[in-house]
DNA sequence: GCCTGTGAAGCTATTCACAGCT
DNA sequence: AGCTGTGAATAGCTTCACAGGC
Protein backbone atom coordinates (compact mmCIF):
# COMPACT_ATOMS: atom_id res chain seq x y z
CA UNK A 1 0.00 0.00 0.00
CA UNK A 2 2.77 2.84 0.82
CA UNK A 3 5.89 1.67 -0.34
CA UNK A 4 9.14 3.23 -0.51
CA UNK A 5 8.57 5.88 2.25
CA UNK A 6 7.63 4.75 5.85
CA UNK A 7 4.71 6.27 6.95
CA UNK A 8 6.29 7.66 10.25
CA UNK A 9 8.86 9.22 8.33
CA UNK A 10 6.16 11.05 6.59
CA UNK A 11 4.98 12.44 9.52
CA UNK A 12 8.64 13.44 11.43
CA UNK A 13 9.29 15.63 7.79
CA UNK A 14 5.71 17.38 8.52
CA UNK A 15 6.48 18.10 12.29
CA UNK A 16 10.43 19.07 11.34
CA UNK A 17 8.56 21.51 8.58
CA UNK A 18 6.46 23.25 11.25
CA UNK A 19 9.27 23.06 14.16
CA UNK A 20 11.53 24.76 11.44
CA UNK A 21 8.91 27.37 10.24
CA UNK A 22 9.21 28.29 13.72
CA UNK A 23 12.50 28.76 14.16
CA UNK A 24 12.54 31.01 10.82
CA UNK A 25 10.04 33.08 12.06
CA UNK A 26 12.65 33.91 14.89
CA UNK A 27 15.20 34.45 12.81
CA UNK A 28 17.41 31.35 13.30
CA UNK A 29 19.07 30.32 10.15
CA UNK A 30 20.84 26.99 10.91
CA UNK A 31 20.51 24.15 13.02
CA UNK A 32 21.67 20.65 13.95
CA UNK A 33 20.58 17.77 14.03
CA UNK A 34 20.32 17.44 17.91
CA UNK A 35 18.73 20.74 18.24
CA UNK A 36 15.77 19.82 15.90
CA UNK A 37 16.24 16.39 17.34
CA UNK A 38 15.16 17.76 21.12
CA UNK A 39 12.79 20.18 19.78
CA UNK A 40 10.92 17.16 17.84
CA UNK A 41 11.39 14.74 20.88
CA UNK A 42 13.40 12.44 18.40
CA UNK A 43 17.06 11.36 18.28
CA UNK A 44 19.87 13.02 16.56
CA UNK A 45 20.31 10.19 14.74
CA UNK A 46 16.61 10.02 13.23
CA UNK A 47 16.71 13.50 12.15
CA UNK A 48 20.09 12.59 10.26
CA UNK A 49 18.56 9.37 8.64
CA UNK A 50 15.24 11.85 7.84
CA UNK A 51 17.35 14.07 5.80
CA UNK A 52 18.49 11.34 3.63
CA UNK A 53 14.98 10.52 2.36
CA UNK A 54 15.16 14.51 1.34
CA UNK A 55 18.67 13.90 -0.02
CA UNK A 56 19.29 17.04 1.69
CA UNK A 57 23.19 17.70 3.57
CA UNK A 58 24.17 19.92 6.33
CA UNK A 59 27.49 21.47 7.03
CA UNK A 60 29.19 20.09 9.56
CA UNK A 61 30.27 23.34 10.79
CA UNK A 62 27.11 25.22 10.89
CA UNK A 63 24.09 22.13 10.40
CA UNK A 64 21.50 22.49 8.47
CA UNK A 65 20.53 25.60 7.25
CA UNK A 66 16.18 26.36 8.08
CA UNK A 67 14.93 28.23 4.91
CA UNK A 68 16.71 25.32 2.86
CA UNK A 69 15.34 22.39 4.77
CA UNK A 70 11.71 23.97 4.59
CA UNK A 71 11.95 23.97 1.07
CA UNK A 72 13.33 20.82 0.63
CA UNK A 73 10.70 18.95 2.93
CA UNK A 74 7.99 21.35 1.02
CA UNK A 75 9.61 20.02 -2.16
CA UNK A 76 8.65 16.39 -1.15
CA UNK A 77 5.62 17.25 0.61
CA UNK A 78 3.71 19.13 -0.82
CA UNK A 79 2.01 19.00 -4.26
CA UNK A 80 2.64 21.75 -7.18
CA UNK A 81 0.08 23.93 -5.84
CA UNK A 82 -3.09 23.77 -3.46
CA UNK A 83 -4.13 20.33 -2.29
CA UNK A 84 -7.62 20.38 -1.88
CA UNK A 85 -9.66 18.32 0.65
CA UNK A 86 -13.17 17.19 1.15
CA UNK A 87 -14.66 17.03 3.90
CA UNK A 88 -17.56 14.56 4.70
CA UNK A 89 -20.18 14.69 7.89
CA UNK A 90 -20.13 18.43 9.20
CA UNK A 91 -21.28 17.17 12.45
CA UNK A 92 -19.39 18.60 15.91
CA UNK A 93 -16.32 17.07 14.90
CA UNK A 94 -16.47 17.83 11.35
CA UNK A 95 -17.24 21.55 12.20
CA UNK A 96 -13.82 21.73 14.97
CA UNK A 97 -11.91 20.62 11.66
CA UNK A 98 -12.83 23.36 9.25
CA UNK A 99 -12.00 25.57 11.88
CA UNK A 100 -8.46 24.06 13.05
CA UNK A 101 -7.49 23.43 9.44
CA UNK A 102 -9.06 26.75 8.27
CA UNK A 103 -5.98 28.39 6.99
CA UNK A 104 -3.42 26.50 8.78
CA UNK A 105 -1.63 25.06 5.76
CA UNK A 106 -1.46 27.37 2.59
CA UNK A 107 -1.33 24.19 0.09
CA UNK A 108 -3.97 22.52 1.87
CA UNK A 109 -7.38 23.46 2.28
CA UNK A 110 -11.10 22.18 2.91
CA UNK A 111 -12.29 23.54 0.40
CA UNK A 112 -15.49 21.43 -0.01
CA UNK A 113 -17.83 20.02 2.74
CA UNK A 114 -20.99 17.13 2.42
CA UNK A 115 -23.60 16.28 5.12
CA UNK A 116 -26.80 14.72 4.26
CA UNK A 117 -28.60 16.48 6.64
CA UNK A 118 -30.69 19.05 4.48
CA UNK A 119 -30.30 21.77 7.08
CA UNK A 120 -26.65 21.82 6.56
CA UNK A 121 -26.58 21.84 2.79
CA UNK A 122 -26.02 25.20 1.51
CA UNK A 123 -24.55 26.91 4.17
CA UNK A 124 -21.03 27.70 4.11
CA UNK A 125 -19.30 27.04 7.49
CA UNK A 126 -15.66 28.26 8.37
CA UNK A 127 -15.74 29.55 4.85
CA UNK A 128 -16.68 25.85 3.48
CA UNK A 129 -19.43 25.30 1.38
CA UNK A 130 -21.60 22.30 2.45
CA UNK A 131 -23.20 20.34 -0.19
CA UNK A 132 -25.82 17.07 -0.89
CA UNK A 133 -24.27 14.06 -0.76
CA UNK A 134 -25.90 13.15 -3.91
CA UNK A 135 -23.22 15.56 -5.25
CA UNK A 136 -20.31 13.65 -4.31
CA UNK A 137 -19.66 11.46 -7.09
CA UNK A 138 -19.63 14.60 -9.84
CA UNK A 139 -17.80 17.30 -7.36
CA UNK A 140 -15.00 14.94 -6.31
CA UNK A 141 -13.60 14.65 -9.48
CA UNK A 142 -14.65 17.82 -11.16
CA UNK A 143 -12.29 19.56 -8.54
CA UNK A 144 -9.64 16.83 -8.94
CA UNK A 145 -9.71 16.51 -4.98
CA UNK A 146 -7.58 13.02 -3.88
CA UNK A 147 -8.17 13.20 -0.07
CA UNK A 148 -10.99 13.37 1.76
CA UNK A 149 -11.91 13.36 5.65
CA UNK A 150 -14.16 11.07 7.41
CA UNK A 151 -16.51 12.54 10.12
CA UNK A 152 -19.64 10.17 10.11
CA UNK A 153 -21.18 7.50 12.64
CA UNK A 154 -19.43 4.59 13.03
CA UNK A 155 -22.60 2.69 11.01
CA UNK A 156 -22.35 5.37 7.84
CA UNK A 157 -18.58 5.01 7.35
CA UNK A 158 -18.38 2.14 4.50
CA UNK A 159 -21.16 3.24 2.25
CA UNK A 160 -19.48 7.04 2.40
CA UNK A 161 -16.22 5.38 2.16
CA UNK A 162 -17.22 3.43 -1.51
CA UNK A 163 -18.55 6.35 -2.73
CA UNK A 164 -14.96 8.38 -1.76
CA UNK A 165 -12.77 5.25 -3.31
CA UNK A 166 -15.61 5.64 -6.39
CA UNK A 167 -15.15 9.36 -6.82
CA UNK A 168 -11.25 9.36 -7.06
CA UNK A 169 -10.39 9.36 -3.57
CA UNK A 170 -7.13 8.03 -3.16
CA UNK A 171 -6.42 8.70 0.82
CA UNK A 172 -8.79 8.98 3.91
CA UNK A 173 -8.31 10.36 7.39
CA UNK A 174 -10.92 8.31 8.64
CA UNK A 175 -12.28 9.57 12.66
CA UNK A 176 -15.09 6.87 12.62
CA UNK A 177 -15.03 4.00 15.00
CA UNK A 178 -15.20 1.39 11.64
CA UNK A 179 -12.16 -0.33 9.92
CA UNK A 180 -12.89 0.77 6.08
CA UNK A 181 -12.60 -1.77 3.53
CA UNK A 182 -11.01 -0.38 0.40
CA UNK A 183 -8.59 -1.08 -2.18
CA UNK A 184 -5.26 -1.46 -1.53
CA UNK A 185 -4.23 1.62 -3.72
CA UNK A 186 -5.91 3.69 -0.84
CA UNK A 187 -4.27 5.10 2.38
CA UNK A 188 -6.76 5.09 5.27
CA UNK A 189 -5.07 6.48 8.60
CA UNK A 190 -7.29 5.82 11.61
CA UNK A 191 -7.88 8.21 14.19
CA UNK A 192 -9.68 6.45 16.70
CA UNK A 193 -10.33 9.03 19.63
CA UNK A 194 -11.75 6.56 22.01
CA UNK A 195 -9.09 3.88 21.68
CA UNK A 196 -6.68 6.99 22.30
CA UNK A 197 -8.43 8.36 25.45
CA UNK A 198 -8.83 4.47 26.69
CA UNK A 199 -4.82 4.00 26.24
CA UNK A 200 -4.19 6.85 28.15
CA UNK A 201 -6.56 6.52 31.09
CA UNK A 202 -4.82 3.00 31.29
CA UNK A 203 -1.12 3.92 31.11
CA UNK A 204 -1.96 7.12 33.68
CA UNK A 205 -3.74 4.79 36.30
CA UNK A 206 -0.84 2.34 36.11
CA UNK A 207 1.84 5.32 36.55
CA UNK A 208 -0.64 6.20 39.67
CA UNK A 209 -0.47 2.31 40.95
CA UNK A 210 2.59 1.93 40.55
CA UNK A 211 3.33 5.91 42.50
CA UNK A 212 1.32 4.58 45.76
CA UNK B 1 8.06 5.57 30.12
CA UNK B 2 5.28 2.77 29.08
CA UNK B 3 6.99 -0.38 30.58
CA UNK B 4 5.67 -3.55 30.66
CA UNK B 5 3.20 -3.78 27.72
CA UNK B 6 3.90 -2.05 24.36
CA UNK B 7 1.42 0.97 23.68
CA UNK B 8 0.00 -0.62 20.36
CA UNK B 9 -1.27 -3.57 22.12
CA UNK B 10 -3.55 -1.24 24.27
CA UNK B 11 -4.49 0.08 21.60
CA UNK B 12 -5.63 -3.58 19.67
CA UNK B 13 -7.23 -4.70 22.84
CA UNK B 14 -9.30 -0.89 22.62
CA UNK B 15 -10.33 -2.23 19.40
CA UNK B 16 -11.35 -5.59 20.20
CA UNK B 17 -13.36 -5.14 22.42
CA UNK B 18 -15.38 -2.69 21.07
CA UNK B 19 -15.83 -4.90 17.81
CA UNK B 20 -17.18 -7.95 20.34
CA UNK B 21 -19.42 -5.59 21.81
CA UNK B 22 -20.69 -5.40 18.54
CA UNK B 23 -21.03 -8.92 17.67
CA UNK B 24 -22.51 -9.57 21.56
CA UNK B 25 -25.01 -7.43 20.64
CA UNK B 26 -25.48 -9.88 17.39
CA UNK B 27 -25.80 -12.60 19.64
CA UNK B 28 -22.25 -14.14 18.19
CA UNK B 29 -21.58 -16.29 21.10
CA UNK B 30 -17.83 -17.45 20.10
CA UNK B 31 -15.38 -15.63 17.74
CA UNK B 32 -12.06 -17.81 16.17
CA UNK B 33 -9.04 -15.50 15.94
CA UNK B 34 -9.03 -15.44 12.37
CA UNK B 35 -12.67 -13.77 12.37
CA UNK B 36 -11.57 -11.03 14.78
CA UNK B 37 -8.30 -10.85 12.81
CA UNK B 38 -10.40 -9.76 9.85
CA UNK B 39 -12.86 -7.04 11.44
CA UNK B 40 -10.04 -5.99 13.75
CA UNK B 41 -7.98 -5.35 10.07
CA UNK B 42 -4.60 -7.60 11.51
CA UNK B 43 -3.71 -11.28 11.38
CA UNK B 44 -4.49 -14.12 13.72
CA UNK B 45 -1.16 -14.95 14.76
CA UNK B 46 -1.56 -10.90 15.90
CA UNK B 47 -4.93 -11.70 17.95
CA UNK B 48 -3.38 -14.33 19.07
CA UNK B 49 -0.47 -12.96 20.46
CA UNK B 50 -2.56 -10.24 21.88
CA UNK B 51 -4.59 -12.58 23.98
CA UNK B 52 -1.18 -13.75 25.27
CA UNK B 53 -1.35 -10.67 27.36
CA UNK B 54 -4.64 -11.15 28.46
CA UNK B 55 -3.63 -14.51 29.69
CA UNK B 56 -6.94 -15.61 28.15
CA UNK B 57 -7.62 -18.83 26.55
CA UNK B 58 -10.04 -20.27 23.41
CA UNK B 59 -10.56 -23.22 22.53
CA UNK B 60 -9.43 -25.06 19.80
CA UNK B 61 -13.09 -26.00 18.12
CA UNK B 62 -14.74 -23.26 19.14
CA UNK B 63 -12.25 -20.36 19.33
CA UNK B 64 -12.61 -17.43 21.76
CA UNK B 65 -16.06 -16.70 23.95
CA UNK B 66 -16.99 -13.27 23.24
CA UNK B 67 -18.37 -12.74 26.45
CA UNK B 68 -15.79 -13.48 28.90
CA UNK B 69 -13.33 -12.05 26.30
CA UNK B 70 -15.47 -8.94 27.25
CA UNK B 71 -14.70 -9.21 30.62
CA UNK B 72 -11.56 -10.37 30.12
CA UNK B 73 -10.19 -6.80 27.99
CA UNK B 74 -12.66 -4.79 30.78
CA UNK B 75 -10.57 -6.57 33.55
CA UNK B 76 -7.36 -5.69 32.19
CA UNK B 77 -7.69 -2.26 30.79
CA UNK B 78 -10.52 -0.58 32.81
CA UNK B 79 -9.97 1.02 36.45
CA UNK B 80 -12.50 -0.45 39.07
CA UNK B 81 -15.06 1.99 38.62
CA UNK B 82 -15.23 5.00 36.89
CA UNK B 83 -12.55 6.72 36.07
CA UNK B 84 -12.89 10.29 35.30
CA UNK B 85 -11.32 12.74 32.60
CA UNK B 86 -10.45 16.42 32.78
CA UNK B 87 -10.26 18.30 29.27
CA UNK B 88 -8.59 21.42 29.38
CA UNK B 89 -9.83 23.95 26.37
CA UNK B 90 -13.24 23.78 25.76
CA UNK B 91 -12.92 25.75 22.04
CA UNK B 92 -14.53 23.98 18.84
CA UNK B 93 -12.62 20.80 19.29
CA UNK B 94 -12.96 20.75 22.95
CA UNK B 95 -16.46 20.80 22.56
CA UNK B 96 -16.34 18.27 20.03
CA UNK B 97 -15.24 15.82 22.04
CA UNK B 98 -17.30 16.42 25.09
CA UNK B 99 -20.31 15.84 22.83
CA UNK B 100 -18.25 12.86 21.14
CA UNK B 101 -17.35 11.17 24.49
CA UNK B 102 -20.47 11.95 26.27
CA UNK B 103 -21.81 8.46 26.92
CA UNK B 104 -19.60 6.38 25.14
CA UNK B 105 -17.51 4.18 27.02
CA UNK B 106 -19.41 3.67 30.78
CA UNK B 107 -16.09 3.73 32.83
CA UNK B 108 -14.40 6.38 31.42
CA UNK B 109 -16.04 10.14 31.01
CA UNK B 110 -15.16 13.82 31.24
CA UNK B 111 -16.24 15.08 34.11
CA UNK B 112 -14.53 18.46 34.29
CA UNK B 113 -13.53 21.40 31.76
CA UNK B 114 -11.40 24.24 32.49
CA UNK B 115 -11.31 27.21 29.85
CA UNK B 116 -9.35 30.69 30.50
CA UNK B 117 -12.08 32.23 28.81
CA UNK B 118 -14.79 34.11 31.21
CA UNK B 119 -17.75 33.84 28.89
CA UNK B 120 -17.40 29.43 28.83
CA UNK B 121 -16.77 29.47 32.61
CA UNK B 122 -19.13 28.15 34.68
CA UNK B 123 -21.73 26.68 31.68
CA UNK B 124 -22.30 23.41 31.33
CA UNK B 125 -21.50 21.86 28.21
CA UNK B 126 -23.09 18.58 27.28
CA UNK B 127 -22.82 18.04 30.70
CA UNK B 128 -19.68 18.85 31.75
CA UNK B 129 -19.02 22.24 33.97
CA UNK B 130 -16.57 24.46 32.94
CA UNK B 131 -14.18 26.04 35.21
CA UNK B 132 -11.74 28.51 36.02
CA UNK B 133 -8.06 27.68 35.13
CA UNK B 134 -7.20 28.61 39.17
CA UNK B 135 -9.46 25.78 40.22
CA UNK B 136 -7.38 23.16 38.06
CA UNK B 137 -4.84 22.46 40.69
CA UNK B 138 -6.88 22.12 43.80
CA UNK B 139 -9.68 20.47 41.60
CA UNK B 140 -8.10 18.09 39.53
CA UNK B 141 -6.17 16.18 42.80
CA UNK B 142 -9.91 16.51 45.07
CA UNK B 143 -11.41 14.59 41.99
CA UNK B 144 -8.62 12.43 41.75
CA UNK B 145 -8.25 12.52 38.56
CA UNK B 146 -5.24 11.44 36.60
CA UNK B 147 -6.18 11.45 32.94
CA UNK B 148 -6.59 14.68 31.00
CA UNK B 149 -7.39 16.08 27.02
CA UNK B 150 -5.24 19.22 26.49
CA UNK B 151 -7.42 20.94 23.64
CA UNK B 152 -5.58 24.70 23.98
CA UNK B 153 -3.27 26.51 21.64
CA UNK B 154 -0.12 25.47 20.83
CA UNK B 155 1.70 28.56 22.65
CA UNK B 156 -0.60 28.08 25.73
CA UNK B 157 0.16 23.72 25.73
CA UNK B 158 3.48 23.58 27.78
CA UNK B 159 1.64 25.71 30.86
CA UNK B 160 -1.25 24.33 31.03
CA UNK B 161 0.84 21.07 30.90
CA UNK B 162 2.83 21.85 33.50
CA UNK B 163 -0.23 22.72 35.43
CA UNK B 164 -1.76 19.49 34.91
CA UNK B 165 0.96 17.27 36.26
CA UNK B 166 1.53 19.23 38.96
CA UNK B 167 -1.84 18.53 39.99
CA UNK B 168 -1.53 14.92 39.39
CA UNK B 169 -1.91 14.09 35.98
CA UNK B 170 -0.05 11.27 34.51
CA UNK B 171 -1.81 10.50 31.22
CA UNK B 172 -2.65 13.15 28.83
CA UNK B 173 -3.98 13.34 24.88
CA UNK B 174 -2.57 16.15 23.45
CA UNK B 175 -4.20 17.37 20.39
CA UNK B 176 -2.11 20.67 20.62
CA UNK B 177 0.74 20.87 17.82
CA UNK B 178 2.97 21.23 20.50
CA UNK B 179 6.04 18.99 21.89
CA UNK B 180 5.14 18.79 25.58
CA UNK B 181 7.93 18.57 28.18
CA UNK B 182 6.74 16.51 30.75
CA UNK B 183 8.51 14.06 33.64
CA UNK B 184 9.24 10.30 32.26
CA UNK B 185 6.48 9.10 34.33
CA UNK B 186 4.24 11.26 32.49
CA UNK B 187 2.47 8.99 29.55
CA UNK B 188 1.50 11.56 26.53
CA UNK B 189 -0.56 10.63 23.53
CA UNK B 190 0.60 13.49 20.93
CA UNK B 191 -3.07 13.34 18.08
CA UNK B 192 -1.66 15.57 15.51
CA UNK B 193 -4.29 16.52 13.04
CA UNK B 194 -2.45 18.77 10.51
CA UNK B 195 0.13 15.96 10.16
CA UNK B 196 -2.07 13.30 9.97
CA UNK B 197 -3.70 15.45 7.34
CA UNK B 198 -0.61 15.94 5.05
CA UNK B 199 0.65 12.30 5.38
CA UNK B 200 -3.05 11.53 4.02
CA UNK B 201 -2.47 14.11 1.45
CA UNK B 202 0.95 12.77 0.67
CA UNK B 203 -0.04 9.14 0.12
CA UNK B 204 -3.05 9.92 -1.83
CA UNK B 205 -1.18 12.13 -4.52
CA UNK B 206 1.19 9.91 -4.49
CA UNK B 207 -1.08 7.24 -5.68
CA UNK B 208 -2.38 9.51 -8.19
CA UNK B 209 0.69 10.17 -9.76
CA UNK B 210 1.49 6.05 -10.00
CA UNK B 211 -2.39 5.09 -11.38
CA UNK B 212 -1.31 8.13 -14.89
C1' DG C 1 -9.34 -31.06 9.80
C1' DC C 2 -9.00 -26.97 11.88
C1' DC C 3 -8.32 -24.64 15.68
C1' DT C 4 -5.18 -22.54 19.72
C1' DG C 5 -0.71 -21.32 21.99
C1' DT C 6 3.97 -20.23 21.35
C1' DG C 7 9.20 -20.69 20.27
C1' DA C 8 11.65 -19.19 16.54
C1' DA C 9 12.34 -16.48 12.53
C1' DG C 10 11.82 -12.38 10.01
C1' DC C 11 11.19 -7.56 9.35
C1' DT C 12 11.20 -2.80 10.07
C1' DA C 13 12.49 1.16 12.45
C1' DT C 14 15.74 3.11 15.36
C1' DT C 15 20.16 3.81 17.38
C1' DC C 16 25.19 3.10 17.55
C1' DA C 17 29.56 4.30 16.31
C1' DC C 18 32.89 5.96 13.56
C1' DA C 19 35.11 7.71 9.17
C1' DG C 20 35.38 12.03 6.98
C1' DC C 21 35.31 16.93 6.95
C1' DT C 22 35.98 21.61 8.43
C1' DA D 1 36.48 19.65 18.79
C1' DG D 2 32.30 18.81 17.02
C1' DC D 3 29.53 18.17 13.42
C1' DT D 4 27.42 15.23 9.29
C1' DG D 5 26.50 10.92 6.68
C1' DT D 6 26.05 6.12 6.87
C1' DG D 7 27.22 0.86 7.32
C1' DA D 8 26.49 -2.12 10.97
C1' DA D 9 24.17 -3.47 15.14
C1' DT D 10 20.18 -3.49 17.96
C1' DA D 11 15.64 -3.45 19.50
C1' DG D 12 10.83 -4.09 19.07
C1' DC D 13 7.04 -5.82 16.79
C1' DT D 14 4.82 -9.07 13.67
C1' DT D 15 4.36 -13.26 11.32
C1' DC D 16 5.64 -18.08 10.55
C1' DA D 17 5.10 -22.61 11.42
C1' DC D 18 4.19 -26.35 14.00
C1' DA D 19 3.20 -29.12 18.34
C1' DG D 20 -0.84 -30.18 20.92
C1' DG D 21 -5.73 -30.93 21.41
C1' DC D 22 -10.55 -31.75 20.33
Amino acid sequence: MLGQWPDKAIERLSLYRRLLVNLAAEQVRFIYSHELAQKAGRTAAQVRRDMMILDFSGSPTKGYEVAKLIDAIGGFLDAGGLQEIALVGVGNLGRAFLSYFAGRRPNLSITVAFDKDPAKVDRVIHGCRCHRMEELPSLIPARGINTAILAVPAWEAQAVADALVGAGIFGLLNFAPARLYVPDSVFVENVDLTTSLEKVAFFARRQVTRQE
